[in-house]
DNA sequence: GAAATTTTGGACAACGTTGTTATATTGTCT
DNA sequence: AGACAATATAACAACGTTGTCCAAAATTTC
């Protein structure tokens, strides 16, 4: 590669000046600055960040370190989002997945550190509670979509209860007065809070006991989560008789689509049905098309960054902060 | 930061000794290797990757360049793919993705060329033709899931013709005689070659003209592809009156089986189903579960990065490598 | 016990940058 | 024209590492 005194040589200049006009310092004479800059682009000269990081002991790096990213679309947005914050920044990102078969959380961090990038920012498939080693101690960092289990670091994550009591206030709001709400593994902290959101609508209706339904459309056997969606949303549908259905999940939503289908009624018509993630495709695909809570990926990862750049310059902001989701508003409610 | 030479100071001995146990070098004795170790812990050293890289011109790094990640499941499976092997070859990817609204590929291309990226790696979201400037010639570089237009560059792709031709010759062989393709826009490679797959299968089975029917289930009007999917599915069902269909894509299949529920029919019984993509939980979730030719993304990503390796070591293979896909059999057809 | 050999350690240069400081050049004002 | 400031350039050190080379120490051989 060309360094930076071959083309102070080919420009007849010191190698000092020639990284003057590079890093657009003040006082090379113009006449310089374009006979650098025509060797520059004759050589094909690019600085080289790693010396320069050497010298400077700053990387513009900040790690990413994601728990499986390719399970679900979600970390997808998170990590897009931070990416083009970053750059907006003048940042780097350097994204590193974690092995699911070999979940070793420290060992990317010390990748992270051996690359001198100046913070962390570690993202969750779903808004859960990790653990972290005190190695995470070493950089700033910033959690998103999931929060620690000591509570110890600035974490951004959806805000699940706004989001369940929105969209179950939406759903009153357009005159539906038995929802049942088919919700995700109750272990998981994304259900515990919209089941709260959820509720506290009900009841700011003051929406009777034998009105209101809530079951679950996955269980966990041996650690493996298990859908059982159709199953469920069959039994509720035709036994509880809600006149809207609040799904857990827009994946879970298709198969909900089916069962009222197959029960001759129609979404949107006879039964209201609504759910949460925006998925993707999905909701535009069904029809009518899906009404659902958006999760606010993309906007979660750009936040992460610019917190944790701010918590770069003055550390010691370990809130949480809770995003809001937005609806999408569509046909099926 | 601390630096190799606190850590000598500490251990008591050169500094070199302690880049000789860091590096795992021969000659230094077993006392010596035991004190410097113990200094490291202590101290929390890493070495600096960047020092190393000034001194040994080499820098472990791939970047990985790839249009709209976000958009489609599919190009994070190839990140994946990519990250693995490159993390099983102690290589580094450094990830950047296109900006949408302006998708300047030299700009990003420049940024690796500063880190000091030994190789490239540029993956597109679908499988297409894309035109590259002369700064692509500057490191070795693979394609992933796109070929160049004018065919300079090592390529990997799916087979899509292989895939259309299997999938084709499955539905025959299990007795199909009637099998309408629904066809993703036919401008783009994948439609043209599992086109050709289909087409080919169909003639060694000697099906007539008349129980032959292709329609496509996009639309590009002004650059925006239009999905007309259920549209296009309800007439053909009813008119063609096929006894299997066969999809371009999983999320139009989703569609297919709406149109055909509506009809009073049965997927898997009355109608084969069949399609392209294994999207994520897609195929899964529909019943019975949908029957598709999963595209290799992953495996594509992994083979990314080792032919990159092995470009980078001795350059000139600038053939299209075309990666078989598999069936993912279930229950539509 | 001395010489020859092997093992181990350390001094120094180098990598491609940037920061600091001294020097050379230019321009301005008496 | 000369003094002085302002500006532009150059020389050199430093960043944290690795490669080269030689010296010192330890070990083996005679």
């Amino acid at each position: 590669m060309v360094t930076i005194k071959q083309v102070a040589e080919l420009a007849g200049v010191s190698f000092k000046t020639v990284s003057r006009v590079v890093n657009k310092e003040p006082g090379v004479k113009p006449a310089n600055i374009v006979k650098v800059e025509k060797a520059i682009q004759q050589l094909g000269y690019r600085p080289n960040k790693a010396a320069s990081l050497v010298r400077k002991k700053q990387s513009d790096i900040i790690g990413f370190i994601s728990d499986e990213i390719s399970t679900t679309p979600a970390s997808v947005a998170i990590l897009k989002g931070a990416q083009d914050m970053a750059w907006e920044k003048g940042k780097t990102l350097m994204v590193f997945n974690l092995d699911p078969n070999n979940p070793d959380k420290d060992k990317l961090y010390e990748e992270c550190l051996q690359h001198r990038a100046e913070g962390i920012i570690y993202g969750a498939m779903y808004h859960q509670a990790v653990s972290f080693s005190k190695l995470f101690k070493t950089l700033p960092t910033v959690l998103v979509n999931c929060i620690s289990t000591d509570n110890d670091f600035p974490a951004i994550v959806p805000d699940d209860e706004q989001a369940g009591y929105y969209i179950t206030k939406q759903l009153l709001y357009k005159g539906y007065r038995k929802i049942a709400f088919l919700n995700l593994n109750p272990q998981i902290i994304a259900a515990k809070q919209r089941q709260q959101g959820y509720i506290k609508a009900l009841n700011e209706y003051g929406i009777a006991e034998q009105n209101r339904h809530i079951s679950a459309i996955e269980t966990v056997i041996n650690g493996e989560t298990i859908n059982i969606a159709s199953k469920v949303a069959k039994q509720v549908i035709s036994e509880f008789k809600p006149d809207a259905v609040l799904c857990g999940k827009d994946l879970a939503a298709i198969k909900v689509y089916f069962v009222i289908e197959r029960l001759g009624l129609t979404v949107g018509k006879d039964i209201g049905v609504a759910s949460f993630d925006n998925w993707h495709d999905i909701p535009e695909i069904l029809e009518p098309g899906l009404s659902t809570m958006a999760l606010p990926y993309y906007e979660m990862g750009r936040l992460a960054v610019s917190r944790l750049l701010s918590e770069i310059k003055k550390p010691g902001d370990i809130s949480e902060y809770k995003m809001p989701c937005l609806l999408c508003d569509r046909a099926s409610f």
